[in-house]
DNA sequence: CTGAAAGCGCTTACAG
DNA sequence: CTGAAAGCGCTTACAG
């Protein structure tokens, strides 16, 4: 009958304040107003009109609307970032570097997916529809960048070997990985395993075929079926090294290198339920030094690697491409160390 | 001279393809496109025609641009998720549940601050510029939501205490805290002490006063400067019981609650650092049971808390809210569980 | 079933 | 320095 009942879910409180309603306030046109609220007075509005619209603004409490803004400019303030693994902790701290470098002028968009799933192309190219000022990828690989085939300002982090040409911020997961068979080798041990993750990211790859040339060369052995691989996952880590653990120690195993420290952890879980002595029986690393590895039982081994600054670096690179400033290094790469902790060293 | 080097970040590999270029091609006007690429073809397109267009999105490669979309529909599909602490692997899970329930249709744009810091209203209100299809908002203190003043569709998570009327998941952090408490006199302590949370967060309060009373009311002690409070971080926590240990050792103190596992695992690392004994000298407990929590040096006790239920029915509530259906309940509670581990339990 | 046209809110040459 | 006007890409009454 009346159509009072139609705004259901959402009625707004107040109608939207937009540029011609502060314009109107102040008597001016709303090209001024766009001028003054996106401070571009200089030499343009004259002091007296810039006062009027500014007052009017703060009257009004007018906030640009940034969907008109970006349809007229042709980009938004957004930058989205594409990562494989939120809840990863390691990852927090990333985030965390990224908008401390991006500050208030872009908004971070994460796209997010199940703990290592690497997202789709698909997904991600209908995020470009959002007109992203900028992107960041995490960790990709190189398939889904093909795939995705982006035009516009992109860095990557974590992301080795991808070409010189293209923008990225890496880590030195290699130097990490020849330490952690140096420190193996330097303890004594003489037969290794190692638990990889299971996507088929290059620094999971990095990690691996690094660590594995670093033990052979040090005169470790490393078995059949002694490289196994898992979800980045405490549980799942955990029932793959129990059902390799009887054939491993067979085998003379003494010592597992995991890919990330997640995966250690499943190994310390069982180890604990099993009864196999840490590190007495089974030395075990770690890698990205989590903060909780220092707290863990025993406390991890591993190379710490710096996620901080991965993600203010890779913001600042990116915040020069979208300035069209020129980057002095295409590609940075970051120092890892390594943290020897009891899970390798009697306390 | 000219212009061949203008688009210098980002030159556009290949022109956008609008609806126009869809329409030209396939013959048709643009409505006829966005009535296709939006399945609104029921009864208003021909099947030739919606055939048509079909083959030329794909043969072009369009995708609706969602910037000149919401612009037009004045709401975006975006949803904005705000939360105080995103390096909380907690969060993490929270999100995972979020992403489940939204599937595709909506994109998840993560607000977040520091570790334990509220974002500002401002901040928030800037980002309502995007036109969000929704707004949820994790452990928010009364006076952000209060200046936020948002309209539109909105869903608290973990906001216990906000009127019956405003959209709510709550987690029951009461009853965890009184489980812990119980579990502290079962064990025979009598006087105990709280490692607080910082951010007034109502969960916080909640846990704090929940502990505080059921303790009381089990007869424990709670000594003058026995309730202290830090950021969540290891560090901090760790540096803050230092401080507060040698006094509460004189007190008596036999047990500390903790707001959070984090704060936990401070005190455990500070603890191994001055060989006090856990859980002989001292018993500790956490609250919201991470992952890392079983695997800490001892197993951490702590309240298990349902994070991926949590947000998955906080994004059901929202896309129920968004698509203008009834709530048949206005604020859930989801239960928590106490997991009891070597930290307060001689294993 | 179909298309011309208005409109979403902003920015930016352009003419004055 | 200023404002009228075009245009960004889409959606949606509206008239046919």
């Amino acid at each position: 009958m009346d159509s009072s009942d139609l705004p259901r879910a959402a009625a707004p409180t107040r109608r939207r304040v937009t540029a011609a309603m502060v314009a109107e306030h102040a008597g001016v046109s709303t090209a001024t107003v766009s001028l003054v609220a996106n401070g571009k007075t200089q030499g343009r509005v004259s002091a007296v009109n810039a006062a009027k619209v500014v007052a009017a603004i703060s009257e009004l409490g007018y906030i640009i609307d940034s969907i008109g803004s970006s349809l007229s400019r042709g980009v938004s303030s957004t930058i989205i970032m594409v990562a494989p693994d939120i809840s990863n902790p390691f990852f927090a701290k990333v985030i965390a570097g990224v908008r401390s470098a991006l500050g208030s002028d872009y908004q971070l968009l994460l796209s997010v997916t199940d703990a290592g799933q690497l997202p789709s192309a698909a997904d991600t190219r209908r995020l470009l529809g959002l007109r992203p000022a900028g992107l960041l990828v995490d960790a990709p690989d190189p398939l889904f960048l093909e795939e995705l085939s982006a035009t516009g300002p992109l860095v990557l982090l974590d992301a080795p070997g991808f070409g010189p040409d293209i923008p990225a911020v890496n880590l030195d997961v290699v130097q990490g990985a020849r330490d952690l068979a140096a420190h193996m080798a330097a303890n004594g041990h003489t037969t290794v395993a190692y638990l990889d993750g299971i996507t088929e990211t290059t620094t999971f790859k990095l990690r691996r075929t690094a660590f594995l040339e670093a033990a052979a060369e040090l005169g470790m052995h490393i078995p059949e079926n002694a490289v196994i691989a898992t979800t980045i996952d405490v549980g799942l880590a955990a029932d793959a090294f129990a059902e390799a653990w009887p054939a491993w120690k067979a085998a003379g195993i003494t010592a597992i290198a995991c890919a990330t420290d997640t995966h250690a952890y499943g190994v310390l879980q069982e180890a604990r339920a099993k009864g196999i002595s840490i590190p007495g029986e089974l030395a075990v690393t770690g890698f990205d030094d989590l903060p909780y590895s220092a707290n863990s039982n025993p406390g991890l081994t591993s190379v710490n690697l710096p996620a901080e600054l991965l993600g203010r670096r890779a913001a600042e690179q990116l915040l020069r491409l979208i300035n069209g400033e020129p980057l002095e290094t295409i590609q940075l790469t970051l120092d890892s160390s390594l943290k020897v902790r009891g899970s390798t060293v009697q306390a």
